[in-house]
DNA sequence: CATTTCGCTTTGATCGTTCAAATCAGAATG
DNA sequence: CATTCTGATTTGAACGATCAAAGCGAAATG
């Protein structure tokens, strides 16, 4: 009485037992309309809800969602992260999960605190970010049979057709073929590329996105060869890049990048010389893109959140349930989409970067 | 023996009681060590860790502080409460605390999103972030009586002295009068002021250490009048803002701004009128500051982390412990740090933005 | 020597829920 | 009409820990 209420309280005041309100908050439909419909008033009466701890004791399940916020030192799209985190969160809660952050400093640390969440009962299972090939994260989870989804591919053999994990990934090849095309049609003539240096699983697979578009245009291996500039993920390296690119090749009037740093890097560069005219596009959609009127490719966290969810807890459960991973069923690729604004080519209906 | 090693499993092994076992996992010093060490010893063979949900049902404390990831709208600064959410994590799990995440739309959301987690004994404790001045949701847990700190002062009449609640800050006036300062001892004659428009809490304060350091140069009111800029947290309004300004006032050589979006927009417009000669300071230290090599005013979240944890839970405390909050108790305003880097005044070493 | 004190350990109850099996009333079956 | 079946509800036993109080042996006290 003086408590919350229990579920003895809302029996009592309904006049059933324990089980039948358990019933009627866990499994509904296996209970007489007017009977749940009793304790339903009871509950709500009382203002009851279930105490967490104690159905997670008797059932054995956390319902809860373990994944690390990194330290995100990795420039401007430390943001992806957060509003992947923030639509994974909202997903969760939708399907009665909870999220629990955790911090580590690197990937044994990361597989520590797993290790921890997961003999603490505190998390049944999680989400990994920014996996690289060969992760020594997977390895161990697999080893463990801990139930997990990463957001972003093994970049294996064949990542599609052999399910190694579950995953889901953004198809940044399809992105960057959509910015590209987008330039030409907008008008460009000479699209460049601007991306990581090589190997870089992720940017080689974007530029691949680019090449796809000029390659349909027409050019040829070595007219993509000169047309590529390779940058550090730094605003500074990717305008020194730029900078020196645009002298030896001042006929290039656009420049499709693979992030939205080296995009501002391209953009105070040609605002810096006067090259207003040519057309920039970035990669991730971040605040700062939209603040300079950038246009960029979205990642649509949103559906890359369901996707992991979903791979989690089946297509509508409310229950972690993961199996083998099977062929077809343990991927998502998702395609991102183009948010075309000012910068992006063309017309440039707000001139963003020019001298007032 | 299946499943994971239970408290009973310790004791067994042990020869001594689940009690025993208890004790030395939660009052060590209350045991005879050699019985301790047999404890010790068992809890190691077997890898024992405590089953949380039981521990929290028992103990009727969820050991969990609750916070709402924003839908980070606020520009770039977003990564400022990703920064914060960081130390937060960490500092907790260096108490015994988990960090669980929520979204909501808005505080009224925010709210209800709360009033479950504490119905369900999902979480004890709350941290809030970006205040307003008479917030709805300080007052509704204030009547509620449930256990919060706040990042981000009331800004009513007297902050320090009248504890409506516990807070802690970061101290943007002190932090502003050590950009201005060390602006004008790296060279410049005339400093302006780029902020967001009046009235704004937080944007007066940052003003206010500007004029400080001005003042005490000997300038007049009407002269910090004249120098003063004001423009959206927006790049390109800042940028605009700027350029505008720079024609009237050509004699102006450096400008201290209230963010690192601000920053960016005026470090935008010099370089495009070829003002490189303007130094320039942000506020936050974001990922783009360190990137375009800003001079940026740095909040140290560690310590404002440290701060709402100690708020919460008392110096060294592993339990949440909030009292009624006593005058000189329940706040906390934090020094922020100047973060030096190139174009933030004087020789600027590396010539960041203009043209190679 | 009986009694109190002290330090450590054990015992029994309890936290609030769900699981598994038992019960029960009424309908369907032969 | 006795019997089986069926759907809805109840009962007793966990889940794994901590709390509060009791127990116990050795040392201290009168």
């Amino acid at each position: 009485m003086a408590g919350k209420p229990t579920i003895d309280d809302v029996a009592r005041i309904a006049q059933v037992s324990r089980q039948t309100v358990s019933n009627v908050v866990n499994s509904p439909e296996i209970v007489r309309p007017e009977t749940r419909a009793r304790v339903e008033d009871a509950i709500g009466q009382l203002g009851y809800r279930p105490h967490a701890s104690a159905r997670r004791l008797r059932s054995q399940k956390s319902s809860t969602i373990g994944i690390r916020l990194a330290a995100m030192g990795d420039g401007i799209s430390g943001s992806v992260l957060d509003r992947f985190l923030h639509a994974l969160t909202e997903g969760a809660y939708a399907r009665g999960m909870r999220v629990l952050l955790f911090t580590a400093d690197d990937d044994a640390g990361e597989i520590e605190q797993i290790e921890r969440l997961r003999d603490d009962r505190d998390a049944d299972a999680f989400v990994l970010t920014s996996t690289s090939h060969s992760d020594l994260r997977t390895r161990w989870l697999l080893d463990q049979g801990i139930p997990f989804v990463t957001f972003g591919r093994p970049w294996a053999a064949d990542d599609m057709g052999d399910p190694m994990h579950h995953w889901v990934d953004v198809d940044g090849r399809a992105g960057l073929r959509a910015a590209a095309e987008h330039l030409i049609a907008t008008g460009a003539r000479r699209v460049a590329y601007l991306g990581w240096p090589s190997p870089s699983a992720t940017g080689d697979d974007r530029r691949r996105g680019w090449a796809d578009a000029m390659s349909s245009r027409g050019a040829s291996e070595s007219e993509l060869a000169s047309l590529s500039i390779e940058a550090e993920e730094d605003v500074t390296a990717a305008r020194v890049a730029v900078a020196e690119f645009l002298d030896r090749r001042p006929d290039v009037d656009a420049i499709a990048t693979a992030s939205d740093s080296l995009a501002l890097g391209a953009l105070i560069a040609t605002t810096a010389l006067g090259r207003t005219d040519v057309a920039i596009t970035g990669f991730d959609n971040t605040p700062v893109a939209a603040a300079v009127g950038l246009t960029s490719v979205e990642q649509r966290l949103g559906m890359v959140a369901d996707g992991v969810l979903e791979l989690l807890m089946g297509v509508s459960g409310r229950d972690i349930s993961m199996r083998e991973p099977r062929p077809g069923e343990a991927h998502r690729l998702v395609t991102p989409e183009l948010v075309v604004r000012g910068s992006g080519g063309g017309e440039r209906p707000v001139p963003v970067v020019d001298p007032m």
